[in-house]
DNA sequence: AAGGAGGGTTTTTTT
DNA sequence: AACCCTCCTT
């Protein structure tokens, strides 16, 4: 009804006296552990930032305080709202705001070479994760179980996450998957370390390790801050929690904000227990509730409460609207996930153009990375600015890969993920067998591939073409590995020299017929030339591992005032799961339906996993500030074939009173 | 060794 | 429907 979208009319927080009772209360309570229960759209990153500037105000160092997000996109936004809290006078004040693995990278990189060892691992990302695992799980089969890549790289995460060694999974085994897992495991660590590699979550474990085993590295982190800030702590996984906690043992200035209604990362380690027993961890913790929500309409947040109540276990409290009503939440259903995607966009269409609705005030949220594509689609049929965030990032493209996989080989002799992706790529005459030799050969011998070479090819095991093929790469690499060292100012012209020397664009011309895919890749490595760049200019002391830690951590690199504003101009489609902590005037839920929403493999699954798919739900509804559509499709394609689609369960519970509730 | 055809598999969520 | 893998031909 209401054509414009209704302005900022939440939340009269930006100024400090403006805060609410209870936020006040958590921004000046300046020493001692403070736990700050909010809930969604009560403002709680605010609390965060405001506590960070008065803490500056009342005479703290701002280099003393540190606040930790998960995201890189979250400590960005955060940096930009303390500076802009400070006001100018301060400008040159600036609290560290650093993810887990950003800080974790920094106190290794400083204690490491202090301790003096040489810092030489590469940091590996997902996609390289889940190829050590293929590997690991190669010839791992227990009747006829095996594994996907993806949920052994899960499963070890969580592992780790937990503290849980190759040694005690395997002490561990209840089943046969487990034991597959375990000694999967182990392979993956192996591998791993032949590599000189680490993943994400040893970025966390070898901190904590660092701070058991040297006394003094530890104590010279504690002294670093005088005050630590989390935010989305119902988020922390045990090694996390770990590292909190030894950081502030000392003076317990400890501040944590977060939701438990809110818990979405379960399934990656993350433990609701450390919200729930705060107190228990940190005795003598105040609590505030924030309990005030600013952004959601009465229907809105009435739907989300509903829902939430299905789940045991919480720290119970009510969110309480702030808005004046708006429309009524609305439900729709189409007959198939075609007409979903066709009817919406039609509605959005109509909105922007006919109602002079903002684009960028819509946002379509889904449970899965197929769902948008259908909506991609129509988007563009009806020429809708949209941008899909958190899919296919710039660093998963194909070519960039093999891009960054050079680089990595280059920097890393021993990267032998990387080194194996490019070998053959583009094709130099080192085909499939000579490589198995090889492997077989280095595994045999438990060395690396480069020192098995020269025996291989003496004990004519690999043939004498593929051997000089493999002599003429390895000086390729050693070349531009001189190159790179010798000038790392250079290094977007000398990646550019070696991308020329390979000749990748004949690559992509052969591997892509479709013309404009092929300007497509093209113009991706000039961006990716570009990255490089940019990341000279803005580093003190550039160097190709640097760029390649960079890439590991940021994904995309910061995003240009003209991404932003290309962000503000168009329609939002992203999961669930990226959407927390953002809000929207308008949004749709799509795909509302049994096994998507919750997920199918969450049913499988045991209570707890509903219980988060709940909270997924309970996300989605309160980003939502003034219109929210569930909407759902009576029959989906899957696989290729289309099959009937119940509702979710989620729907009924949202709309039932609480007899249902009591019930469970 | 390279390229192409055909067959089988896949889709949770992410720092 | 898209992708990856394997096998087959050259």
């Amino acid at each position: 009804m209401n054509s414009d979208a209704t302005e900022n009319t939440a939340a009269p927080m930006d100024r400090h006296s403006e805060l609410n009772p209870p936020q006040r209360d958590a921004v000046t309570t300046l020493s001692g552990p403070l736990l700050v229960l909010a809930g969604a759209g009560t403002g709680k990153t605010r609390v965060i930032t405001a506590r960070t500037a008065e803490l500056i105000r009342s005479g703290i160092a701002a280099d003393r305080i540190l606040c930790v997000t998960f995201t890189n996109k979250a400590a960005r936004e955060m940096q930009g709202r303390i500076a802009a809290q400070l006001g100018g006078g301060r400008r040159a004040q600036k609290p560290w705001v650093s993810t887990f693995h950003s800080l974790c990278v920094r106190i290794l990189r400083q204690e490491i070479t202090a301790l003096g060892y040489p810092l030489t691992f590469s940091i590996c990302d997902r996609r390289d994760q889940e190829s050590i695992a293929r590997t690991a799980l190669r010839d791992i089969r227990v009747g006829d179980k095996t594994m996907r890549p993806g949920d052994l790289v899960n499963r070890i995460s969580r592992w780790k996450s937990a503290g849980v060694t190759p040694d005690t999974a395997t002490a561990h085994t209840e089943n046969d998957l487990d034991f597959l897992s375990a000694v999967a495991f182990r392979k993956y660590q192996i591998a791993l370390k032949t590599s000189a590699a680490v993943d994400f979550d040893d970025l966390l474990l070898l901190t904590n390790q660092l701070f058991c085993e040297f006394p003094d590295v530890l104590s010279r982190q504690q002294q670093r801050f005088d005050h630590v800030l989390v935010d989305e702590y119902q988020d922390t996984n045990t090694s996390q929690f770990q590292i909190i906690e030894s950081l502030v043992r000392e003076h317990d200035n400890l501040c944590v904000v977060g939701d438990d209604d809110q818990s979405i990362y379960g399934w990656r380690g993350a433990e609701v227990e450390h919200i729930l027993g705060f107190q228990s961890h940190f005795p003598g913790a105040k609590v505030v509730r924030l309990e005030d929500n600013y952004r959601c309409t009465a229907e809105i947040l009435d739907l989300a409460n509903r829902l939430v109540r299905h789940n045991r276990g919480r720290h119970d409290k009510k969110l309480i609207p702030h808005k004046t009503s708006g429309e009524a939440v609305r439900f729709a259903e189409f007959p198939d996930e075609v007409s979903e995607a066709e009817n919406v966009v039609r509605e959005i269409k109509y909105l922007v153009n006919e109602l002079e609705v903002s684009i960028g005030d819509i946002a379509i949220l889904f449970r899965t990375n197929e769902q948008p594509r259908l909506f991609e689609t129509e988007l563009r049929r009806s020429k809708l600015n949209y941008i899909l965030m958190g899919g296919q990032s710039f660093f998963d493209r194909r070519e960039i890969r093999d891009m960054l996989a050079y680089l990595k080989a280059i920097a890393q002799p021993k990267d032998e993920v990387s080194l194996l992706r490019i070998i053959n790529t583009p094709a130099r005459g080192i085909g499939n067998s000579t490589v198995e030799k090889l492997l077989e050969r280095s595994v045999r011998q438990r060395a690396g591939m480069w020192d098995v070479i020269p025996v291989a090819i003496a004990q004519k095991e690999i043939s004498a073409k593929a051997g000089a093929a493999l002599g003429k790469f390895q000086q390729l690499l050693n070349r531009y590995r001189e190159q790179f060292q010798r000038a790392p100012h250079d290094m977007a012209r000398i990646a550019h020299q070696l991308m020329d020397e390979i000749d990748y664009e004949g690559e992509i011309q052969k591997q892509y017929k479709d013309p404009q895919q092929q300007i497509m890749r093209s113009e991706m490595l000039d961006q990716f030339i570009e990255s490089i760049n940019e990341y000279v200019k803005r580093s003190d002391h550039p160097s190709l591992a640097g760029y390649l830690e960079d890439a590991a951590l940021e994904g995309r690199d910061e995003e240009s005032d003209q991404e932003k504003e290309l962000e503000q101009n168009a329609l939002k489609l992203m999961t669930l799961h990226s959407a927390k902590g953002l809000e929207f005037p308008r949004v749709y839920m799509v795909g509302m339906e049994e096994n998507l929403l919750p997920h199918r493999r969450s049913i499988d699954g045991d209570d707890s996993q509903i219980a988060e798919e709940r909270r997924l739900a309970y996300v989605g509804i309160t980003r939502a500030k003034d219109h929210l559509t569930l909407c759902r499709a009576a029959s989906r394609k899957k696989f290729g074939k289309s099959r009937p689609s119940l509702p979710s369960r989620f729907l009924f519970e949202m709309r039932s009173d609480s007899e249902s509730a009591i019930a469970t």
